[in-house]
DNA sequence: AATGCTCTGGACCAATCGGTCCAATCATTT
DNA sequence: AAATGATTGGACCGATTGGTCCAGAGCATT
């Protein structure tokens, strides 16, 4: 949230994930990037020689690296699982209701758009899972019965969340989130033959 | 599912729909619709006036007409709501294997680039709602404790799941979306104050 | 002051974009 | 057979696309 980029680098990442994630990697030129982020061509190339897909690729992982800042934020100072998952639904929804040009997932908007580029797909795919390894390792330490798929839960429901609201232009959608999630089954008493990793710590 | 589509109109629509869904609305040219539909520029803009954006309302609509027949197709013989579901998840997930292109949800692919234009806005709307609404009449009929809720929480997961999917390149993710529902919350003797619409039938 | 970098500015390019226009053709109806 | 409207074929258009290229500005270190 810096107000002034200093360098033309990080000028460019930002002003490209922001128009990105508005129109999408095919909806947005070159031109309207430059002038936005005023810099001239030049600089574009020179910072990212393969232009436009380098550029996406720094303006995914700039904007990826901005969710997981949130998904910190929701859980390290929290008093359990469910309760960071809630904060970090309220964020989205502050977040969605901020800005509306924030109306599609940053990777999937500037990433998804060409299933023939493996390069895309690759780092897309690393990038969600990185926040889906965050999600596990605050469920982990917070003892919930199946990190992993209740990382998996959060994901998916954050994810097909998002996409409703935006329907809807609702954002309520997005704070009612947790209601849609199976609790019952992420206890630690859960019902399943699964035992808990590490009971002390 | 039709091998040879007759008149051009529907030509152009199904393969609008198939290229949409591939790239996005700004990641196809009309060139291609055109070569691939084996049509002329002429009968575009004959069938649709108002040209790509009209194509493209055409082809969500005729993609979201295929997930509803795919929705009733699911719900109508199910003995439950539950088993509703499950088979819809596994017929989506049997559509993701079978076709590699199927890789965004046509609607968001083809609607959701612009948000500054309204009219893709609302169609989007309209379609999403049209699902929403058929999977609400399943559940109202199977007598589940909350019919909105529960048709919300399918459409969030089938969207989030199909990200996922996506991303992992694994179809397997949609069949255990069922996983990540919390049926209890839908079961006719609910916790809440509701009490069920329709015992008998 | 001179050198050797990084970085900027923008002219220029071929290709493609969505869209217009109209003559030719097709299928009906009279 | 003639006439009529629906449909097709494709040439053509200005605008914009992503990308190339290089002169020169800026700024260190020598």
């Amino acid at each position: 949230m810096t107000r002034r980029p200093q360098n033309t680098r990080d000028r460019l990442t930002q002003t490209a994930a922001r128009l990105f994630q508005r129109s999408g990697y095919n909806g947005v030129g070159l031109t309207e990037i430059l002038t936005e982020a005023r810099a001239p061509k030049g600089s574009l190339y020179h910072h990212f020689p393969k232009g436009k897909q380098d550029l996406a690729l720094a303006a995914a992982s700039w904007a990826s690296d901005g969710m997981r800042d949130m998904i910190a934020a929701s859980f390290n100072d929290a008093q359990d699982f469910r309760a960071g998952v809630t904060t970090l639904c309220h964020k989205i929804a502050k977040l969605f209701d901020s800005s509306p040009q924030w109306e599609t997932c940053p990777i999937a908007a500037t990433l998804f758009e060409s299933p023939d580029n493996p390069t895309f797909r690759d780092h897309a795919d690393r990038l969600y899972e990185s926040w889906i390894e965050d999600v596990r390792g605050h469920a982990e330490r917070f003892g919930v019965a199946h990190p992993d798929m209740a990382a998996d839960t959060l994901f998916i429901v954050m994810q097909g969340g998002w996409q409703l609201a935006r329907a809807r232009r609702d954002s309520n959608v997005l704070r009612r989130l947790p209601e849609h999630i199976p609790w019952d089954r992420f206890q630690p008493d859960g019902e399943c033959g699964l035992t808990r990793p590490d009971p002390d710590r």
